[in-house]
DNA sequence: TTATAAATTTAGACAAGTCTAAATTTTATG
DNA sequence: CATAAAATTTAGACTTGTCTAAATTTATAA
């Protein structure tokens, strides 16, 4: 089947097609922390396997053979994340360097298992669905709390940044998923809010704002 | 820290060493079914980081540090394999390859958080004996079927051959772990033995006698 | 539209881990 | 004890995945 190192350059140009058609390839050696010659490499490689569409110059896209191994790789690191967080009782910020690792165990048994003894979850602990044993998943109406006025609500059901600094700020703040929220104020200078949740309310800046992501 | 491949070898090189003061270059060779000339260029890897002690011609011993790491890597193999006979109800022959690769996932906070969830376990599903975080473990007195005699009981407490096809035959004769045999009779020809277990009576080759592990 | 900047690829190298074939050392045997 | 056999190591090669430095292509902008 496919190396470490290629499930994870197949999982990265998956995550960076939703923003946009074509991956570069420095986009990709950005978000792998690969020099670009490295990655120009390996996407000769994953272009003779046929997991990926690659003109010279011109970035890449997905193969369905490419997208497919993706998914699952993305389906085993989302339900590891939520073995983590819900059975050994890691914190949200605390689980994806373990996943990143985890997701790469073969056995597909083993994960549709787990994916049963843990009740087939929908979403993982940061919000993201996670997919079925075929590769299906509802894609989510979600968008940033900065996208709402004064008096709107919403709740919170994801992240755009998951760095731990930001998901460790966010718990601090009770900021965290299910959670209601509804705008009582925007400060037009720097467009920081002020949110109520639980009757207690929350400063959050502009950043948080375009970070925080809710349902309507 | 390590490499999949040196936690590997290590963890072969402690094994071994339970029959053998040293281990040399074949031993290893065969067990990891790797060639010779391969292995020899691994364990000078493994003696410059001073994992192993090592004198050309003459066969390698772990040195402290070394076994350190395999008995953590053991603790990890045996603490999957009971998660996955315990939590995902897989059985005790299938479990083998899965536990190789999930050995190396390397979160220490991992591996005892996953202990702690099933509650310290002290045996894995094939009776071997789980290291706690310190690296203890007692090793339990095991002989095989074939040392005692007639009217000899004991509890089937291990197996020396860990093969999907030897632990099928065992679970089919319901020879599993924790059950309580007496030896009923032995053809001196063959030193094939009768034995009797929950009222009924199995037959087993001399070579099953062997690899079948009781305590008194 | 042509020069410069940015992005990308090519060339050449390296570490890890493996292999085969050949040399060397140790062990066994007559 | 001398030699043949077995075990082990060395030599040289290959694959995967990475790197730096140098070319090449594409994009930008005066
Ligand atoms: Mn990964
Ligand atoms: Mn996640
Ligand atoms: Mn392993
Ligand atoms: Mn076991």
């Amino acid at each position: 089947m496919s190396t470490l190192a290629e499930e994870n350059y197949l999982k990265c140009i998956y995550h960076l097609s939703l923003n946009s058609e074509n991956v570069s390839t420095n986009q990709i050696s950005a978000s792998i922390n690969t020099r670009a010659a490295s990655v120009t490499d390996m996407l000769k490689k994953l272009a003779d396997k046929e997991l990926i569409n690659y003109t010279r110059y011109q970035g890449v896209s997905l193969t369905p053979a490419g997208e497919k191994i993706a998914v699952h790789i993305i389906r085993k690191h989302r339900l590891w994340e939520y073995f983590l967080v819900e059975k050994l009782d890691f914190k949200w910020d605390e689980v994806h360097e373990m996943a990143e690792e985890m997701e790469h165990i073969s056995s597909m048994e083993l994960v549709d298992r787990l994916d049963k003894f843990m009740g087939y979850p929908k979403y993982d602990p940061h919000g993201d669905p996670i997919p079925d044993s075929n590769g299906q998943f509802k894609k989510h109406d979600l968008q940033p709390v900065s996208t709402i006025g004064v008096n709107d609500t919403g709740v919170i059901s994801g992240v755009r940044d998951h760095s731990p600094g930001f998901l460790q700020y966010l718990e601090k703040q009770q900021l965290t998923i299910g959670k209601k929220i509804t705008v009582t104020e925007i400060n037009t200078y720097d467009h920081s809010m002020v949110l109520e949740i639980e009757d207690s309310e929350i400063h959050i800046s502009r950043e948080v704002a375009n970070n925080l992501l809710i349902t309507l």
